[in-house]
DNA sequence: TTCCGCGGTGTAACCGATTACATTGTGCGG
DNA sequence: CCGCACAATGTAATCGGTTACACCGCGGAA
């Protein structure tokens, strides 16, 4: 067994009757050569007016449609490039997604998606679609830790987006960890005392810069890390109830206020205080970060931190298609960090005075 | 201008140093020819096994990888199908998105995203995509109402996935009006004389379709429809909201349940009442419509109908990988009509007696 | 021994475009 | 009127694979 494997052709694709009219049927009808027919299409301004007219017509009397397929062989380019996230139908991706493909799309470039599922082996699937040439570069939105198959292969047109600190290789991302102390600081500015964390999983880069973030936070107001307050879920709704249902069970004293390190976690988070009958955010107060669509809607509307993301997936899409273009003018482990936005919407409160379990 | 236009060549592929090797340069070195360098990658039973470990060895050599550019320009297949909807962050497409990747994947194909925003002429350059061998077939989600692009072609592979009974041409749905009729019907088993309809946009063909099956719902429990409970959104949050507004206004009697054609309306509405004090489900009920990850979530939990969305996007992948594959034995026209699930929540009560505005 | 069949391999045509280079024609300056 | 520059077009090589077909050598049947 070779280590490069594919599935094999199973069959010449069906040929689909009589519109398979290639360049050189549209040449013989225009009577011109097949030189023309492609200057005709790709550089018009080479060739007379009344021949151009000739191909039109010849093109049209053919139904003739130009392989794609061949072109972009013949020039070594794919125009497509993968996008790949962890989870396609969590809703934060799928916005950034829904940018990437605009910008791209506006270049010229379609895109390809790689939903992972944290799956490594289909990450390196993806990753061999651009080896082998299928796609010209690849941005990435798994925040890697310690393995990144991308890494490996140091010149494939790549970029991390909305990754970390300690992201390798290029990166387009906010400072985790200054937005999250900036919540913090919002909270304690609010009087709170006791603030409690609903952290995403502990290996998770960006669980680790958010953690930074609200330790620091604390000490710069002086107040201590109280391990019964602080949750661990896994980023969805889901672990957001848990946690959270966690967190009121087991704490040496209920916080004021939980900082959540993202918006789907805390409004799980609140669904799971409501159903003990504490209310967001007269008792505790609660922040989330991303600023998904639903963080506007959700009861109270909730304050949080917005990414930049259209912006963001702008700068992703432009900086990987100079990349592409052979442009290396900018270091490759450039980190481009872009302004985050603090969201004031209505789920926290001033703290209460003596709060007690 | 021709009417096939598209971008010129703009430069050949800066060429990524060393490893551009090909089947030609691993031939070479392992002292065959290029055949059997090709064979042993796509036909592996058809060399002997010293050659296999020949070329293996000098595929690893050069760091060799098949340019699948080429391999699919000579197969005439692009092992990728496009995938249409009108908005990719809507989570409802986005979760069938993520089941249409997996399912694709699966059978080795990618998916290009084609996030339309309802733009016909963004629609017709991805259609263009599979005239142009770009992608073998395609997927769209959009419930096209008088003019459909896609139709003018009818020898590409094509199915309409989450259609409506209007649908031209191939279409894998549940029965709309069937599924909003079962809601009214659940409704009226709960006491409720008056319920209110807040409606997608009024040419919309699922807005028809289950316009439909709430008139039904009405007449076949004797009621009246009542034009003053019947307020237009266009399946966002934001339009929800106002459509709830809307209707909490101009009502010549308030319901007492509602009726949505889809959640995030739902969710919209739910959070209008909330700020007009009105309780749900105490004062008003209030039902949905797909059953995306939210609804399980909001407060209260939204009653609604799940469309069985991976069980869909499996059968659009097979039918379509079929039909790429040249299987017409289906009619080209079926419409598979996928049963839906009724989820009951905690989003409606009992009717109260007599409630006036 | 002869011949056939078959497994393994090589040669070269082929897919459908692009484009370097050759060729032809045309107008204009000297 | 000659020659040159340039515009318009044609010829054919090329991209990197796949595969039809040819070929070779060997073992077994006749």
């Amino acid at each position: 067994m070779l280590h490069i494997a594919f599935a094999p052709i199973v069959a010449p694709r069906p040929k689909g009757e009589e519109n398979m009219s290639n360049i050189r049927e549209v040449a013989r009808r225009a009577g011109v050569s097949v030189a023309t027919v492609s200057r005709s299409l790709s550089h018009p301004e080479k060739v007379s007016p009344a021949t151009i007219e000739k191909v039109k017509k010849a093109i049209d009397e053919v139904n003739y449609r130009p392989n794609m397929l061949a072109r972009n062989f013949r020039s070594a380019r794919s125009y497509s490039i993968v996008v790949l996230v962890p989870d396609i139908s969590n809703p934060f991706f799928s916005e950034v997604i829904s940018s990437i493909e605009m910008h791209a799309h506006k270049r010229g470039y379609a895109v390809l998606l790689g939903d992972t599922q944290d799956d490594e082996e289909r990450e390196k699937r993806y990753i061999r679609m651009v080896e082998t040439r299928l796609a010209d570069g690849i941005i990435q939105m798994r925040p890697h830790s310690v393995h990144n198959p991308v890494e490996s292969n140091n010149d494939l047109p790549y970029i991390n987006l909305c990754g970390t600190e300690g992201t390798l290789g290029c990166c387009i991302r906010v400072d985790n960890a200054a937005a999250t102390k900036h919540m913090v600081d919002y909270l304690v500015s609010l009087n709170h005392r006791r603030i409690g964390l609903i952290a995403g999983l502990r290996g998770n880069p960006h669980t680790i810069d958010r953690l930074k973030g609200y330790k620091q936070g604390l000490e710069e107001a002086g107040l201590e890390f109280d391990k019964s307050i602080v949750a661990e879920g896994e980023y969805t709704i889901w672990s957001g109830v848990n946690a959270a249902n966690h967190m009121m069970d087991t704490a040496a004293e209920l916080p004021t206020a939980i900082v959540c390190m993202n918006d789907q976690m805390a409004i799980g988070a609140m669904q799971a205080l409501r159903s003990r009958n504490i209310k967001v955010p007269e008792d505790i107060s609660i922040v989330g970060f991303d600023d998904i669509d639903y963080a506007r809607y959700c009861d109270p509307p909730l304050t949080t931190i917005a990414q930049p993301r259209d912006d963001m997936a702008q700068v992703a899409v432009e900086y990987l298609l100079r990349r592409i273009d052979g442009d290396n003018s900018v270091p490759i482990d450039t980190h481009f960090v872009r302004p985050y936005d603090f969201v004031l919407r209505k789920s926290c409160a001033p703290a209460k005075k003596h709060q007690v379990k």
